[in-house]
DNA sequence: TCCCTGCGGGAAAGGGCTTTCTCTGCGGTA
DNA sequence: TACCGCAGAGAAAGCCCTTTCCCGCAGGGA
């Protein structure tokens, strides 16, 4: 690989110079000399090594993220908005998948300190587990000692500055809608129980139906992958227990996309026999059929605002911005059956808004 | 930030017994000396300097990857595969997406040539553009001489390396699986003309068409973006200049998924009605309802494959693995309507098993 | 007793770049 | 004519590591 002194040397100038040029420095390089310069890197197909540069101007640039998995929709969307504002900024993003496993979590933290970045971005639930927090707590506070800028995503554990969805709002959003169409049996397809994300929509949920004097009783709740397999078999174990269910809401629209599967593959038609509701609204939920009706969370948004939080000013105090979810009706939720299926029996029913007219 | 020295100092040995230590370096270390280095970097939350390390051991690990987006499942897939050896062999992967912009791929190589990887991994079509693919494989060949090496997948124009679905068996499937099923009047969804994958898809479908006596006029194909919305679009414009259309061809998965939705949001049924296509065979084409028949390609092993093939031994000769396409038969495409919609006029039709059942 | 060997440790030389500091030579002012 | 100031170029000091080379010392064989 040819080196600065290379292109220098073929140039006949110093290094110096041959720096400035390349830099487009502010010092002023006569034109003469300037083009003796370029026409050697062109001339060698120098290209300067990165290391030597981002060692020599100790000056930190790139933004370090972590995610669970990028090729996830939820956190496509994410980094979407978490690119938009760092491209604007000439900053360049340093994306690791956590795939969901903590300690890895802690070697990325690790990983991106060692390569300097400006700032950190956690994006993805928090974990129900202290000996972690108190880990991932300590790395974090040794990066920010040392002048780096920390933001996250959807997790409260952390005490600098968030971005956080409002997942329980979310979940209680879904358990009104549910109880306004009649819904009784509900059944619910969670994530992982150790995420945090999953306690939280679970507890919106499980508010608003006590507000209606219903309940969520474990037996209807199943924990499982937050993905598209995840929620196909949580599906089938929770109509398996309980055939009685009218409603079935995924904690993701994963999840949801799995359960449909399965409705299909049973023959239940979704919403006449039953309902499912998603969590997220990413891009794919208007697509399937019936649309899915969910809750949307701004995840662009939420990238968005947290890049632009650790690339803003510090704040003396910081930062929580919660953002609000939003119920998106579309097609899979409707009214509770007329009879249950319980005392109907197999017979089809009529589609909403269908025999009626 | 704690430096090497400062941990040298703490523990009161030299930099190198630090650095002997914190490496595990196979010269040997007395256990005191030792102890007293792991106790210093743990004070000082020290991590050594990635930068500085990559520059000292002039040693290439990393591998560079140029993709499209990596949010598209299509991407998403093979960056699986990708990311499988490589973290198999204990390799850093650093991914930049293009979004289509030759430009931006230029740049990127660049970029990750001066990030000092020991390989580069372009995947995604290749573009018509003669002055494009000539600096491309300029800088491609610069690379190279350094001791670089370099696979694509996807794309035909580079000299070296390449994994290449068999994009023009795949079209040719397609084509004669409609021509089976009976339909002469087939619109076509393509990408944007630039990109390669887009002619050759397109060429093999025009085979299967032509030996099948049947052909495909340049009106009967709309171009747009890759993507749901371009397929959306096109298949708006499709059937508003020829309603007769008994089938589409979507040159990708997300084309045709939008290419679905408009045909819903019209009421033409699918597949009785009207056929549909898709390629690539992404996760969600089973999800969708009707399932999509699309033409698979086997895209996390195109991934494993380009990877093993830059990090194993090189050949002398530039090795190119042609990966084939394989049809799968969902509940997309369905014959040819017996009445086509030309013979019975501009009157609404009757849905097939519908009206006249 | 002397020399050689080998082990454990440190000194120092890079690795490729940026940037400050220094130097030279010129034009302009008194 | 003498001096000052400045533009433009180079020398050299880092940036933070790794690794080679070298040194001192203890133990073993002759």
């Amino acid at each position: 690989m040819a080196t600065l002194s290379d292109v220098a040397r073929r140039a006949g100038v110093s290094p110096a110079t041959a720096s400035r040029v390349i830099n487009g420095s502010s010092k002023p390089v006569t034109d003469e000399l300037r083009e003796r310069v370029l026409a050697a890197v062109a001339e060698l197909q120098y290209v300067p090594n990165a290391h030597a540069q981002l060692l020599a101007r100790s000056h930190r640039s790139a933004v370090g993220v972590i995610v669970h998995d990028v090729s996830d929709p939820y956190f496509a969307e994410i980094t979407r908005g978490l690119q938009r504002v760092a491209t604007d900024q000439g900053r360049l993003l340093m994306i690791c998948n956590s795939y969901r496993d903590p300690d890895r979590e802690l070697e990325y933290v690790e990983l991106l300190r060692g390569h300097q970045v400006a700032a950190l971005i956690l994006a993805g639930s928090g974990y129900h587990d202290e000996a972690f927090t108190r880990q991932l707590n300590e790395k974090l506070a040794a990066y920010e000692a040392t002048g780096g800028r920390v933001a996250v995503i959807g997790r409260h554990e952390h005490s600098g500055d968030a971005v956080m969805p409002d997942n329980r709002a979310g979940g209680y959003l879904a358990g009104r809608e549910l109880c306004g169409l009649g819904h009784r049996a509900i059944g619910v397809i969670a994530g992982p129980r150790i995420l945090t994300t999953t306690t939280d929509r679970l507890a919106g949920l499980r508010q608003a139906l006590t507000e209606q004097g219903r309940e969520l009783p474990e037996r209807r709740i199943r924990y499982a992958e937050f993905d598209r397999d995840g929620g196909a078999e949580a599906a089938a174990r929770l109509l398996d227990a309980d055939p009685e269910l009218t409603a079935i809401v995924a904690l993701n629209d994963s999840m949801a996309i799995g359960a449909l599967a399965t409705l299909r593959a049973r023959g239940l038609s979704v919403p006449q026999q039953i309902s499912v509701l998603g969590f997220d609204d990413m891009p794919i939920a208007r697509d399937v059929t019936p649309a899915l009706t969910t809750v949307r969370l701004p995840l662009v948004h939420m990238g968005v605002r947290a890049m632009s939080l650790v690339l803003g000013v510090g704040a003396p105090t910081p930062r929580v911005e919660v953002l609000p979810a939003e119920l998106v009706r579309r097609d899979t939720a409707g009214p509770v059956p007329r009879a249950t299926r319980a005392t109907a029996g197999s017979a089809p029913r009529a589609r909403r808004g269908d025999a009626s007219s």
